[in-house]
RNA sequence: GUCCCCAUCGUCUAGCGGUCCAGGACGUCAGCCUCUCACGCUGAAAACACGGGUUCGAUUCCCGUUGGGGACGCCA
């Protein structure tokens, strides 16, 4: 059996980080079984789904390269086919059309909870004579839930999980309106789709009971179901906007590269022995359902933020130029090939201090701003001092530099500071501060050899 | 209120009856390195929620307590 998973999202906002883990783990299940991994836009809340959520999610979806088959299935426009499937349970006898009001159905549930029973709707309509329908009320149509003996599901995370049929209301299939609900379309879309695998969020564990009946039902094989746990926030409530960002395109925004945050989800949750750190085609090759945690996990900021300090070490220069050249640009800063060049001989040294692209632009605009460089407070404070005289004195010396390289002018500046008996620090100082208008930046040797001799000495003649 | 799930260092986790006075990673602290900041390296503090069983032996199995989380919509 071929398996096929799918990562069903409803479009109503953006990515949710807690979403991309989920989509994450249908992808490396389907990947590592040779399988499908299908995607599924549930648009069927029409007031709230729009097209620009659908492609904030379709985006993230791309940038974390969960690349799906096939394409996406929208919900929406198969609505005829659960409708279609109600009215054949109706046919059968296994379904029932029920006038309630939404009034008699919040007495019902009140009246429920204050006798200790389990909220839900009683089934008055279940065996009551159609003839007995109040006038000019559209009914909905229920299914027929078993009310004796009990269901497990053999969850693949969460083991084998029981519950009393006792606890199942008739939950309604076709609203109304005559559009199907949730629970009807995940089932038939589900079945169409021939998904093998059904990995979610455990906040659906429940609605696992309530669909296996519905597929029983239908006469339709039931699916593997993998409840995995939730993320949680970093005081293990549920993860909101109050702990901050949620959505994946904000983290990209601030500088998080796609394979950090993947290691750090698919780390979340799930385990392979003590290994931190993996590539995407690794993540597939062990990635398995029995590794994944019963517990809901905490996001960890600190933790996705070191990984990507690690990715930023590992990626293609060439990459990282790109990223910091867009960044640069849209804070307003425009990059000439002059400062694209110096961005891509400096970054081996930038990129060991950046813990995001968002550090790494920051650390790198020194290196295409135009003189006179503004100087941070720090920066001014060495050159106040004795800083200035220093780099006064070793001007001729730089001037007459018969190279440029990196070794030579460490070579250079050590054997003037000796001659001076200074420390290196109290010479490298003032030349850090004057070419990059800060008291921090990659090694200065490095930072002269990439400014080249004209450029360093304008920039400190422009500090003296 | 009813039902379901969960429970190892601050956090993510390894552990699948003895190899555990519990291992790794992030974070924290101390030190080394050092032209700044990082990186790197070395070291330290830091956990089996509690109470009963089962067993020759429990972090590992069972039950309960407590504490978390989730579900109870004509939302998805």
């Amino acid at each position: 059996m071929t398996v096929v998973t799918r990562f069903a999202p409803s479009p109503t906002g953006y990515l949710h980080i807690g979403g991309a883990r989920t989509a994450l783990f249908n992808y490396l299940f389907a990947r590592h079984h040779g399988g499908k991994f299908l995607l599924r836009i549930e648009d069927t809340d029409r007031a709230r789904s729009t097209q620009q959520a659908v492609d904030a999610i379709l985006d993230s979806l791309t940038w974390l390269q969960l690349d799906w088959d096939g394409e996406p299935v929208y919900q929406f426009a198969r609505a005829p086919r659960h409708a279609e499937a109600a009215h054949s349970l109706l046919e059968k006898g296994l379904a029932y059309r029920c006038y309630c009001s939404p009034e008699e159905l919040a007495a019902m549930r009140e009246e429920a909870r204050a006798a200790g029973r389990p909220a839900g709707y009683n089934g008055y309509w279940r065996d009551r004579d159609p003839s007995e329908a109040p006038a000019g009320v559209d009914p909905v149509i229920r299914l027929k839930m078993p009310r004796e003996g009990e269901t497990t599901i053999d969850d693949l995370v969460q083991g084998p999980v029981t519950v009393a049929n006792a606890q199942l209301d008739d939950m309604v299939l076709l609203r109304a309106d005559g559009t199907p609900t949730y629970m009807l379309s995940v089932v038939v879309d589900d079945h169409d789709m021939g998904i093998t695998h059904v990995i979610r969020g455990d906040d659906h564990l429940t609605n696992a009971f309530r669909q296996a009946a519905l597929y029983r039902a239908l006469g339709w094989d039931i699916p593997q179901f993998a409840h995995i746990p939730l993320i949680n926030g970093p005081d293990g409530k549920k993860l909101s906007k109050r702990h901050g960002a949620v959505g994946a395109e904000t983290y990209r925004e601030d500088g998080f590269l796609p394979e950090a945050m993947c290691n750090y989800l698919t780390r979340l949750g799930w385990g392979h022995g003590d290994d931190e750190i993996f590539s995407r085609q690794q993540a597939i090759e062990w990635f398995d359902l029995a590794g994944v945690g019963r517990s809901a996990a905490r996001f960890d900021t600190a933790k996705l933020t070191a990984l990507n300090a690690h990715y930023i070490r590992e990626a293609d220069p060439a990459r990282l130029v790109d990223e910091v050249v867009s960044r640069l640009e849209a804070s307003g800063l425009p990059v000439d090939e002059t400062g694209r060049a110096r961005l891509a001989a400096g970054m081996e040294g930038l990129r060991e201090r950046a813990r995001t692209l968002v550090d790494l632009a920051d650390a790198a605009a020194f290196y295409v701003r135009s003189l006179p460089l503004e100087l941070d407070e720090k920066a001014r404070k060495i050159l106040d001092g004795e800083g200035a005289e220093v780099l006064r004195q070793l001007c001729p010396d730089l001037e007459a530099a018969p190279d440029f390289s990196r070794d030579a002018l460490e070579a250079l500046v050590r054997t003037f500071a000796e001659k001076n008996s200074m420390k290196l620090g109290q010479v490298a100082q003032p030349i850090r501060a004057a070419l990059s208008g800060s008291s921090v930046s990659p090694p200065v040797f490095d930072v002269m050899e990439v400014l080249g001799r004209n450029e360093t000495l304008d920039r400190i003649r422009g500090v003296l």
